[in-house]
RNA sequence: GGGCGCAUAGCUCAGCGGAAGAGCACCGGCCUUACAAGCCGGCUGUCGUAGGUUCGAUCCCUACUGCGCCCACCA
């Protein structure tokens, strides 16, 4: 890349200006691609994009502001990076939209074909796939693009074969009639992490089974199940029922005979303390029916349509069904009580919305109580460690009750299970290098999304052959991620990475992040019409801002509220960096000269200089700790009103004095910009780019070493100073403003008891931040303004050339007289009770005993003053 | 039903045992040669309620109230 030196800077600029040609000059120059033969340490982070299902998504971009801002750093600080992205899931939620377009055109997948309807997913894919990614580009994330991975493609294919096949050779997989959920809608399986239990409003029935003396009642929200009852239970110890334990009972309407059996599971507590059991169709009575070895009649089709049962609700649907037999029974008298609504909670198919059914069908499983060991002992030996740590406790809860992981689903999206099936019903299971027998069938379902994301961390990389970048960036650095997504995701890679690498957990540290949300931290929804587009903040207010303002408020797990107003104060802050930029160039801000010795410098070079070191050891504990909601506010706190608003001020006046005072003065200037650029530049890439180059005439900030400290001892006398000139430049701007005095206008004073207070080399400074003039040969001051600072009392005289504003002064005392004796009764509040001073550490008693003696001189000093006044 | 978290300025949030903070909003004054996308000054709080521990509590403990989240097979 040719090396230009811009020593100018435009005196405006735009966001999209800036960003300009910047990205594709970084991708060319090759800085994102990582070398897996660098002997530099590793720093490896492997993530998925968004599923490409829309657009892309406020909360895409703020994982990824994370991420990269994790490996610019990293990439500064010399390690060898690799951002290497997945491209895709193989996502049933792209499956369902393709079926949805399909429905809308009149058809459906299964007269399509399943040839052409994969190939439609894929045109889907390809067509919003490119638009996404090119909006991920403008975020300015240093992905390694020469490593792009997709799913489905043939080395991912392996690798999910590969697992597969080492799984079912351990016995970690198995086939069995299992009840599942069901979703009618997909004709598919689910996981339990797929179902969401809503509250709804439906009924509970009661109805009387058998006639007279053996009469029971049992209670359901599902009439229709009563079809598939195969018994009727009640608990052991239930007197009432003890008689009737043993004899069967006439299943009404279907004229079938059902046993009454005794099972601990039932609650005697509970309505009449009798349950009818559907072992087809709910997970309880599943159960139940395999304990007392019931038969296991099915009564619902795929489609969630009654079927089998022999009677005339076969074919309809299960909520018609719902109400026909409860209207049958009722007929027969049956119904004894109805309470409607009734409130209850039932699980809903995450993907489709519509409630989910119980249903018996065959299924692959994996064994998961060994894998769930593996992954939970590496987060218990501290061999992963969870940040923010609260968290750990959940992945526990989770990891520790796991079932059993349905892992086929009726789709045809997908990596297909790797099981042939031949003529004579065997069964093999085929491994990446293998072929099937010939004419044998393969299994027509597909994985689990979740199967081949799970392998992600190192199928990516190559895996089962054993790459280079396998070799150097696995186990990764970090995993970033939603809490949201720990139990379906984090577990699951977990598991399989630790299976499959020989015990190597596939990442040190798993960082977790909260969600965003709107401005009110309410949960952005686009029903409620408060998500945002981060397309739009990205055209308005650029990468920078945008990336800025997220990071903001990203503290470990915690939730983000984002509105325009901070991406607006981001932006701002990208102009406040720019305008100091400029204001460096044009007063010859230095990069290449050594700072001075701190002996030679004054103190407010020490100062801004012992403000930078803490600023850098800060920004890296934070970025630690992934506190990057704190290392923003330090760094914005830091540019903003420490630098600019001070140190620039004062570098005006000691550049004014010209020669060598002016030239340290312009490498401390340099020195600092150059820093805090540095700093900045993994949250705000662009912007920081195009003046770091500017300033420094060097390639590129993206591999520029990353800040460091200087070494040198702080200065606490110096700083002490400083501080004592800002609580004095206030002062008077506050007894101006007070006055009424525009804040341009010169007025001549006197500054005296400067020297007292140690301030006298910087009485130039504070009357040029204070627009005080020397006072001419006719003084005659008309006003007086004490400043009490840590150091001794500073009187400044004033010409203010007429009278002065009692009433004004007479407040602005009367405030600070206010202040001083609040905090005298206070002191001595503490120091009158004997308990404090015996009990409490004597540092603590002696600077409580400092700021009474400093309270009591102020207001000794205060009601002086308010009585010299002229009387109003 | 079980578990976890949060209640601090008008809004969104830091602070987590010894003087209540930031951003935005608001009020007043300024086009001061880096910056009006700016500068200067100012206002704003019984730190959710009630107890307790402590010399001292926004901070620790208990209960309560109100929100939020996660998990769960109550027929």
């Amino acid at each position: 890349m040719p090396t230009q030196r811009h020593r100018e800077l435009p005196p405006t600029w735009t966001p999209a200006e800036v960003e300009g040609a910047l990205y594709e000059q970084w991708v060319a120059a090759g800085y994102f691609t990582a070398d897996a033969t660098s002997d530099k340490p590793p720093y490896t982070i492997v993530i998925p994009p968004p599923n490409v299902t829309g657009s892309l998504h406020i909360g895409h971009a703020f994982e990824h502001s994370l991420i990269d801002a994790l490996i610019r750093r990293r990439r500064m600080q010399g390690y060898e990076t690799l951002w290497l992205p997945g491209m895709d899931h193989a996502s049933i939620a792209v499956h369902a939209l393709v079926e949805r377009e399909l429905h809308a055109e009149g058809t459906n997948r299964r007269e399509l074909g399943r040839e052409a309807f994969v190939e439609r997913v894929w045109q889907w894919k390809a067509e919003y796939g490119g638009q996404i990614l090119a909006q991920m580009r403008r975020l300015g994330d240093s992905v390694d693009w020469t490593r792009e991975r997709f799913t489905m493609d043939e080395g991912l294919s392996r690798a999910v074969r590969e697992q597969f096949k080492r799984l079912y050779d351990d016995d970690l997989i198995y086939r069995a009639e299992r009840l599942v959920n069901w979703s009618p809608t997909l004709r598919s399986g689910l996981s339990d992490a797929e179902v969401k239990h809503k509250d709804v409003e439906g009924e509970l029935v009661s109805m009387r089974y058998g006639d007279g003396d053996t009469a029971i009642v049992v209670a359901t929200t599902r009439v229709e199940t009563m079809l598939g009852d195969t018994a009727v239970a009640v608990h052991p110890n239930d007197e009432r029922y003890t008689h009737l334990v043993g004899t069967e009972i006439e299943l009404p309407l279907t004229g079938r005979r059902i046993p009454i059996i005794a099972d601990e599971h039932v609650d005697p507590e509970f309505g009449t303390g009798a349950v009818k059991v559907t072992p087809a169709h709910d997970p309880n009575d599943f159960e139940i029916g395999q304990r007392h070895g019931l038969p296991m009649p099915t009564i619902m089709d795929e489609r969630g349509r009654i079927a089998d049962t022999g009677t005339e609700f076969d074919g309809m649907d299960r909520f018609e069904a719902r109400v026909a037999v409860r209207e049958a029974l009722r007929a027969q008298g049956r119904i004894v009580a109805e309470k409607r609504p009734y409130l209850h909670s039932v699980g809903h198919s995450e993907r489709s919305g519509e409630p989910i059914e119980s249903r018996l069908s065959l299924q692959w499983f994996v064994r998961i109580a060994p894998l769930a060991k593996l992954a939970g002992d590496k987060v218990r030996s501290g061999e992963v460690a969870i940040s923010p740590p609260e968290m750990a406790k959940r992945y526990f809860d989770w990891v520790d009750n796991l079932h059993d992981w349905c892992i086929s689903r009726q789709l045809w999206w997908g990596h297909r299970i790797p099981v042939w099936y031949g003529p004579d019903g065997e069964m093999v299971c085929v491994g990446p290098d293998e072929e099937a027998p010939e004419g044998w069938r393969q299994d027509e379902d597909v994985l689990d999304t979740w199967f081949s994301s799970g392998l992600w961390p190192f199928s990516t990389m190559g895996w089962p052959d054993q790459t280079a970048d396998l070799a150097k960036f696995y186990p990764t650095s970090v995993l970033v991620t939603g809490y949201d997504i720990l139990f379906f995701w984090v577990i699951r890679m977990m598991m399989f990475g630790t299976y499959a690498m020989d015990g190597v957990a596939p990442f040190h540290t798993i960082a977790l992040h909260g969600m965003v949300r709107d401005r009110f931290g309410k949960k952005m929804s686009k029903s409620g019409g408060n998500s945002v587009d981060p397309q739009e903040w990205l055209d308005e207010y650029g990468a920078d801002a945008l990336r800025f303002t997220l990071l903001r408020g990203a503290n470990p797990g915690t939730d983000v509220p984002i509105g325009e107003e901070q991406v607006e104060g981001s932006r701002r802050f990208g102009t406040k960096l720019w305008n100091a930029t400029r204001f460096a160039l044009a007063n010859g801000a230095t990069v290449d000269t050594a700072v001075p010795d701190r002996a030679d410098l004054t103190d407010a070079d020490r100062w801004i200089l012992d403000k930078a070191d803490r600023l850098v050891s800060d920004v890296d504990t934070s970025f630690d700790g992934f506190e990057f909601a704190r290392l923003a506010e330090a760094l914005y706190h830091f540019t903003w009103d420490e630098f600019c608003d001070w140190y620039v001020e004062l570098a005006k006046v000691q550049i004014g004095e010209g020669g060598a005072r002016a030239d340290a003065t312009r490498a401390v200037l340099g020195h600092v910009l150059d820093t805090v650029l540095r700093l900045l530049h993994p949250l705000m890439p662009f912007v920081t780019e195009r003046l770091w180059t500017a300033l420094t005439g060097e390639e590129s900030l993206v591999i520029a070493p990353w800040a460091a400290v200087s070494g040198q001892d702080a200065d606490p006398a110096a700083t002490a100073r400083i501080e004592s000139v800002q609580k004095l430049v206030t002062e008077i701007r506050r007894f101006r403003s007070d006055q009424g005095l525009p804040p341009t206008k010169k007025v001549p004073a006197q500054l005296s008891g400067v020297d007292g207070a140690g301030l006298l080399a910087h009485d130039p400074a504070v009357r040029a931040l204070t627009r005080l003039d020397q006072p001419a040969d006719a003084f005659t001051p008309t006003a007086t303004l004490e400043v009490a600072l840590a150091t001794g009392t500073v009187i400044v005289r004033l010409d203010m050339s007429g009278v002065i504003d009692v009433a004004a002064e007479r407040k602005r005392l009367a405030k600070d007289l206010a202040a001083a004796e609040k905090e005298l009764a206070q002191c001595d509040a503490k120091l009158g009770n004997p308990n404090f001073v015996d009990k409490a550490p004597a540092d603590v008693v002696a600077k409580i005993t400092a700021r009474r003696v400093t309270a009591t001189s102020e207001i000794e000093r205060l009601t002086a003053q308010l009585a010299g006044l002229p009387a109003a």
